[in-house]
RNA sequence: GCGGAUGUGGCGUAAUGGCAGCCGCGCCAGACUUAGGAUCUGGUGCCGAGAGGCGUGGGGGUUCGAGUCCCUUCAUCCGCACCA
């Protein structure tokens, strides 16, 4: 008794079936070509070329994943199961970035050690990738936050540590190296007016002055102090002066703390990225970070006839000058005052007695002001005159110095030269302080126009500087008659040789802050000997991270690594114990090379071996958010310079292409409250209510408002409330009571916002692979449009996907054959001898083509159509035919695999498709014998004929002019032109 | 203020300078149904009964021909922002 049924196409058991299968046969473990297994793996047999596609690694939150984290990852997937297909041995890691502040502020709450919460985490993260079929190898996976792996980045840190910067080699080496130029009096070391050689100096002063070198270095300085969260914080954690993690408030405040070098890297992070393939936006992002001006340093002289307050009158006030940093040295005739940082070193020492006072006022209220209310406060001038005066270097005339906050300590030397006429600060200063304006650039006549329309022809000063870089010098002694640019070059050349200041380059990029005052975070491999920092030898990494009892600073303020019992650096005969630093590295440090731990991750003797590295070189392909464009992105360029340097790593840069996907944001769903558990629709907010409703809610007038109140989305479908689910969804919405539609629904409002679980916008990924499967949500997020741009998440539209899922599958038309009750396995009713037509391969190799190319591009939306086209037409032509839908499998099984590796298996495979071979198009089957023109008559098509493709274009010509239709159009007038483009279009012009 | 991105049907979107709106969602009609938030078939940019006209944020330009290239302007989103 043989029976054959033809199989429903089950997703759920289809996906659990090849992600086991997946997992059981290790079909995604990538070999180093060291490793065993090299040689017997599917990727060498290919030919296997090493290609690296990498994610940006996830914090994994409480939270879980909503469906707007995995789109980077099935982009990258695609991509990493193209490039299988294609023979390359491709590295396609996954691991998890667990060190960070929700975890601790989870455990400050809960008491529960952060490691613990992590971990609950990670698992829950990891459940959840694995419902969507990526093809990680798990076996290479990182955690920040396990020993084995911070191990290294402390090792890194040590290496920064024992480093400098060559500024002539541009290049990091090691500090023993500076020790040696300082020795042999090379070159000199900074100090405080001590004649003693480097080798006469205490421990403690070599320590000091070697700091002032090191990459990783102990200072003081400006940092962001954050009090609610107890710490410090990197300027990019800080957005519009509140913390980027909480929004709390963040100070300016002096702290002793580690910091790394990266601007010593400045012009390198700067230049470089002209090589690499990153989107304009996040390149220009770190141009601006970086922010390099070229300008020149000028010194003005104080005039030693200033009556100073006093302090520093015995000293030699008449070599006292104040260094201003300009990238506009063309104005300098063109200076009417002076203006310093209030935090700047020399106010006390400029300051006139009889403006003791009021300077001392003004400081100290800057100083108060929080950087954010600076920020907020920026069209209010404020400043302070010093009762000093400087000495013009050309005019020798007296310009008075002024204290002002809109000049920042941190930039430049916190001293301008004020131009009011040609910049729009200065200018504002002055006005407000009716401080005289020196007109020294003519500006160029049609600006002139620009701001005056109809009144003069002349700039109006009184109302606006003139900033721009061009127009002619005036009033400027040597330099009148110049150009702008030609007398910079001019005056910058004098300057130099009159030894006033030098030509200089500055950059907006500070230091990086690297010491962190929270538990959760790599222990800085530091201990102090009589106030000495000094680094741990390697042998004792890792250092652990200690038990506390509490996540919490202790009472005199210490970190909470303060708190660890019987945490101290012993060494043999040597009493009492070393304290180790208690400050943690930030989140960022162990994401800023893990890309580099991915290619060798279980190396428990180097954090990367040469091999390892040399095989890998850099990410091919880097997908991730554009919100890491100077955090995460700009370390990780650093680092892996770094590690260049020191000759660890072959290469400058971490990723030859990134891309950024787009955000998928929520859509918000509101019910509209009009009073306590009374709501109201939202077509009904206007409108008057009938008796019966004013009964039923016993309002007594109609709604005049109504406050919007976040609902969960699962509860609403097309905007309509499921009114029910409603009820039951909190105990205080038990007795709602509606004022519906006239059909009774309830209708929400939409709006579109970030996913988050606040906004009860969130949908899971988890939901979806339930109702539709895995395979039809990584098409369908794909299908939303291109990758890189952000979009609302809008369920409703996946029911597309899901039709063609199971068209795609009812094309194979499985069956199975119950064989005297025994079920066989699935088979296929292929035709297996039958050519297949004309048609048919004309329809797979345009597919094979667009797939490719599509994938080649990014634009993996336009694939997910292209499909649906293939499939409409092979349905259409009833076509079954084995070497039709042999190939689409493969051309599909990067998007959806699990259905891919079903279909591939039914038409009777053994091996996994994920290295089958990528189709090649045959373009031959894609070329038509004929062309159908339109043919268009002032660019407007009118109509279509057919000819052959070689038809040259005189003969179209001739034959468009013949045509019936063509006279009709023509309405009895010559054709003034003829343009015919073979095989493109035929058009008239009358 | 500076920089980046984006503007196309009711919605998501597609179009090497050559037929605007492919593929979907939604909607409309029909078929099968006791029923449909199932399935299948057809239709669907706007105006117009129709012929036809108008249409890619607005204005201008280059071109035989512009969603696409150039100039200008507006709107939205994102990043940076007193950086001398």
């Amino acid at each position: 008794m043989r029976n054959k049924k033809i199989m429903e196409y089950n997703f759920s058991e289809i996906e659990k079936k090849w992600q086991a299968y997946w997992k059981k046969n290790k079909t995604f473990k990538t070999f180093n070509p060291n490793e065993a297994g090299f040689q017997s793996s599917p990727s060498y047999k290919n030919g296997g070329k090493p290609f690296y596609v990498l994610d940006m690694f996830p914090y994994p939150s409480g939270a879980g994943l909503h469906v707007g984290h995995p789109l980077g990852y099935i982009a990258s997937d695609i991509f990493s199961r193209y490039k299988r297909l294609k023979g390359f041995n491709v590295l396609h890691p996954m691991g998890y970035d667990s060190f960070g502040l929700p975890a601790e502020q989870y455990a400050i709450q809960t008491g529960q050690h952060p490691r613990i919460t992590t971990e609950t985490n990670i698992a829950r993260y990891r459940e959840q990738l694995d419902k969507l079929g990526f093809s990680f190898d798990w076996d290479r996976e990182v955690r920040t936050s396990d020993p084995s792996y911070y191990k290294w980045t402390q090792w890194i840190f040590i290496q920064l540590f024992n480093s400098w910067y060559n500024p002539i080699t541009d290049k990091a080496e090691p500090i023993d190296t500076l020790i040696d130029k300082f020795q042999n009096s090379t070159i000199g070391f900074q100090s405080e007016g001590s004649e003693k050689t480097f080798d006469q100096l205490t421990e403690n002063e070599k320590s000091d002055i070697l700091l002032n070198y090191r990459l990783a270095y102990l200072s003081d300085t400006m940092v962001n102090w954050c009090p609610q969260l107890g710490t410090v914080l990197a300027n990019e954690e800080v957005k519009e002066g509140l913390s980027e993690r909480g929004g709390y408030p963040v100070e300016r405040k002096l702290m002793k703390q580690w910091s790394l070098r990266i601007t010593a890297y400045a012009n390198r992070l700067l230049n470089d990225l002209e090589g690499i393939d990153w989107t304009e936006s996040i390149k220009e992002a770190q141009r601006n970070w970086i922010g390099k001006s070229e300008g020149t340093s000028l010194r003005f002289l104080i005039n030693s006839s200033n009556p100073t307050n006093g302090k520093n009158e015995s000293e030699d006030s008449e070599k006292m000058f104040v260094e201003v940093f300009t990238t506009r040295p063309d104005t300098i005739f063109g200076v009417s005052f002076i203006t310093l940082a209030p935090e700047h070193e020399l106010v006390g020492a400029l300051t006139s007695i009889a403006q003791k006072d009021a300077v001392e006022e003004y400081v100290a209220f800057a100083k108060n002001r929080s950087e954010r209310e600076r920020m907020a406060d920026v069209k209010n001038i404020s400043g302070v005159f010093t009762g000093s005066f400087a000495i013009h270097p050309f005019t020798k005339n007296k310009v008075p110095v002024w204290i002002g906050d809109y000049v920042l300590a941190g930039y430049g030397t916190g001293v301008v030269m004020a131009v009011p006429a040609h910049d729009s600060r200065d200018f504002a200063f002055a006005n407000y302080f009716g401080i005289e304006k020196k007109i020294i650039i003519q500006p160029p006549a049609q600006k002139n126009e620009l701001l005056d329309l109809g009144k003069s022809s002349e700039w109006n000063f009184e109302e606006k500087s003139f900033d721009d870089k061009e127009g002619l010098l005036i009033n400027s002694d040597f330099l009148d008659g110049l150009q702008v640019k030609a007398a910079i070059k001019k005056i910058i050349s004098i300057i130099e040789e009159r030894g006033l200041g030098k030509r200089r380059t500055n950059f907006r990029l500070r230091d990086a802050v690297f010491g962190r005052q929270r538990y959760w975070g790599e222990p800085i491999p530091v201990y102090y000997e009589n106030g000495i920092p000094k680094v741990l030898p390697e042998s004792e990494l890792p250092l652990l991270l200690p038990e506390v009892d509490k996540y919490l600073p202790t009472e005199t303020g210490e970190p909470p690594l303060a708190r660890a019992k019987d945490w101290k650096k012993i060494i043999s005969g040597q009493t009492p114990p070393l304290p180790y630093e208690h400050s943690t590295m930030p989140g960022w440090a162990g994401s800023s090379w893990y890309f580099l731990r991915y290619m060798d991750a279980n190396n428990n003797s180097e954090f990367i071996s040469k091999e390892a590295a040399n095989y890998w070189q850099n990410i091919d392909l880097y997908i991730g958010g554009a919100e890491h464009a100077t955090g995460h992105l700009l370390y990780l360029r650093f680092w892996t310079k770094f590690l260049n340097d020191l000759g660890l790593i072959p290469v400058t840069e971490p990723a030859k292409k990134l891309i950024n996907q787009g955000m998928i944001q929520g859509v918000s769903a509101f019910v509209y409250r009009v009073e306590k558990n009374i709501f109201i629709s939202k077509n009904r907010i206007d409108s008057n209510l009938s008796e019966e409703e004013k009964i039923l809610t016993g309002l007594k007038s109609d709604v005049a408002n109504c406050t919007p109140v976040h609902v969960d989305v699962n509860i609403v479908k097309n905007n309509v409330l499921d009114i029910e689910a409603f009820k039951n969804w909190r105990e205080e919405y038990k007795d709602a009571v509606f004022i519906t539609e006239e059909n009774g629904s309830y209708i929400c409002g939409a709006e579109v916002e970030k996913m988050s679980k606040s906004k009860w916008n969130v949908v899971s990924p988890d939901l979806m692979v339930e109702n539709y499967g895995a395979d039809c949500l990584r098409l369908y997020e794909m299908f939303l449009g291109p990758l890189e741009q952000s979009k609302p998440w809008n369920t409703s539209g996946i029911s597309g996907v899901s039709n063609f899922m199971r068209k795609l599958w009812r094309l194979y038309k499985p069956f199975v054959e119950i064989n005297n009750g025994a079920i066989d396995i699935g088979k296929s009713i292929v035709a297996e001898q039958t050519e297949a037509t004309k048609a048919e391969l004309k329809t797979l190799h345009k597919t094979i083509k667009k797939i490719a190319q599509d994938i080649e591009n990014f634009s993996f939306n336009t694939s997910v159509s292209s499909f649906m086209i293939c499939v409409n037409e092979l349905t259409e032509l009833k076509c079954n035919k084995r070497d039709i839908l042999e190939p689409l499998a493969i051309l599909v099984s990067p998007y959806a695999p699990h259905i891919a590796e079903e279909l591939w298996s039914i038409l009777g495979h053994t091996e996994s498709i994920s290295y089958a071979a990528f189709p090649i198009c045959d373009e031959s089957f894609l070329i038509e014998s004929s062309f159908n023109y339109p043919i268009s008559f002032n660019g407007k098509t009118r109509f279509f004929h057919e000819y052959d493709r070689a038809l040259s274009v005189n003969d179209v010509e001739k034959q468009v002019l013949s045509l019936d239709q063509t006279h009709k159009y023509l309405e009895g007038k010559a054709p003034k032109k003829i343009i015919v483009v073979q095989n493109k279009i035929v058009n008239i012009v009358i």
